[in-house]
DNA sequence: TGTACATCAGTGAACGCGCGTTCACTGATGTAC
DNA sequence: TGTACATCAGTGAACGCGCGTTCACTGATGTAC
């Protein structure tokens, strides 16, 4: 029950049987263990459950995941794949020079895909699992949305007069702007602090206004029917506040 | 084990011995159960563990609470209440005419509060909890924040001309209007479309920034040490664009 | 003020359940000669 | 090309555990007369 399309996905080549179909099974175990979590959540997902869906012996899965946080970890790893997948695509599609598509188009497909897999979001995004710490492996998947981002401030960065507009307040002070040199690295050169403290709250924000209606803190604030909309226009406001708009002119 | 200090909190009178040791003995379990939840994490929350750790059977809890999820209704609406009473105290303390300090001040204590009580934000804030459903009784403690927040807005329309200032992009379209009417309605009279877009993303950025400091998503991104100084400067940010600070002046 | 009765907090055993993980095993599948 | 052996996927029983909920009970505490 429950098979998966897309057999030799990992490995591609011919390298030896027993080895494709190693992979084949744990695609489906992680399918199994997908459909779990939706239906039950992460804190009821089961090893036994997932192999009794798969009609094996719970000892069995043991040979492919060496306890139940491992195919936690994995899980995870997969659900920020998907969903940086999904962006990728997306975000590829518009051309390199329209910099307010792009942001509209990372924003509608972060909330879209949160959207179609709740319960996936709610893995990466959500309250992290008590008593699970997420190992190195979680991290590279972890950003690959946030590369997008950064790779859209830098384009802007470069098209543009500058970061910010006029309506800029005072400067960052010195002990935030020490807070935020990670991030400011990340961004790339040219990075100002007031830029840095932009992208973050636009950022926050993203993921801010998807989990809030993922979770339900929406309820009796904004009417269900009209969310995308509600959503378009406060994405227009932030790439506004962005500086995107503005600078939405064919680069060199 | 664990007694509480605070005895005839909720009945205050004299209304009998039986009821007030009642109520002591509710609280007792609800205290020992914020603790679990800290430590385990709500999925779980057990009748038994909380019992045990009360020294009593676990068939007595059954006195006290219909079942787990009733527990479970208890210490969400503990939650809500004790952040709504928190930003409230702080919140009470600054002039009524000094929006931008009110906003401060509401921010920060919301992640103040979150910052110390982690498990408690995050059953609220957090992944819904899969099988449960929120009753009725939690919605009204759910907006105690939340009035706060549109209780500063109004005095924002009052006291100033109006309310986003110039960079204000092209009106809201209606659909978006539509499904931003109950906000609308909730923010109070005088409200525009564009003021209530403002006002959500204020309030999503708001408990977003909580939220992704708390579930871990700023790992890498902002030093640790220095996130009370960023978060402040992204509250400025944020007042910035609500036109607060414009309309910092003494109310009529 | 004193007694009989009703109320109700708390007990402990029992129900049926599911869980993660280990272990000795069987039998099919690949590999080396 | 054929055979002997090693590898390894999958089995099924067992370990010890904790869970929510029910139920008949005991004994202390309040209430009504």
């Amino acid at each position: 029950m429950c098979l998966t399309a897309d057999m030799s996905t990992t490995t591609g080549r011919a390298e030896g049987v027993r080895a494709r179909a190693r992979a084949q099974m744990r695609t489906e175990i992680l399918d199994v263990a997908r459909d779990h979590l939706a239906t039950h959540g992460v804190g009821s997902l089961s090893l036994r459950a997932v192999a009794r869906d798969l009609g094996m012996a719970s000892s069995a899965v043991y040979r492919y995941f060496e306890n139940r946080d491992a195919l936690l970890t994995a899980l995870i790893i997969d659900a920020y794949d998907a969903l940086g997948a999904a962006v990728e695509r997306a975000e590829g599609g518009v051309p390199r020079a329209d910099l307010n598509g792009r942001w509209h188009q990372i924003a509608r497909t972060v909330r879209a895909w949160a959207l179609e897999h709740p319960s996936q979001y709610a893995l990466v995004y959500g309250s992290p699992v008590p008593g699970y710490a997420a190992p190195q492996d979680t991290v590279v998947p972890a950003t690959r949305v946030t590369r997008l981002l950064a790779a859209l401030l830098q384009d802007a960065l470069r098209t543009s007069a500058g970061p910010a507009p006029g309506d800029v307040g005072p400067d960052v002070p010195a002990p935030a702007a020490e807070g935020l040199a990670p991030l400011v690295e990340f961004l790339g050169p040219g990075t100002t602090d007031e830029w840095a403290v932009r992208a973050l709250m636009a950022w926050t924000w993203l993921f801010g206004a998807v989990s809030f209606e993922l979770f339900g803190q929406l309820t009796g604030a904004v009417v269900p029917e009209r969310r995308d909309e509600v959503f378009d226009v406060e994405v227009m406001r932030a790439a506004d506040w962005l500086g995107l708009v503005r600078s939405a002119v064919p680069s060199p």
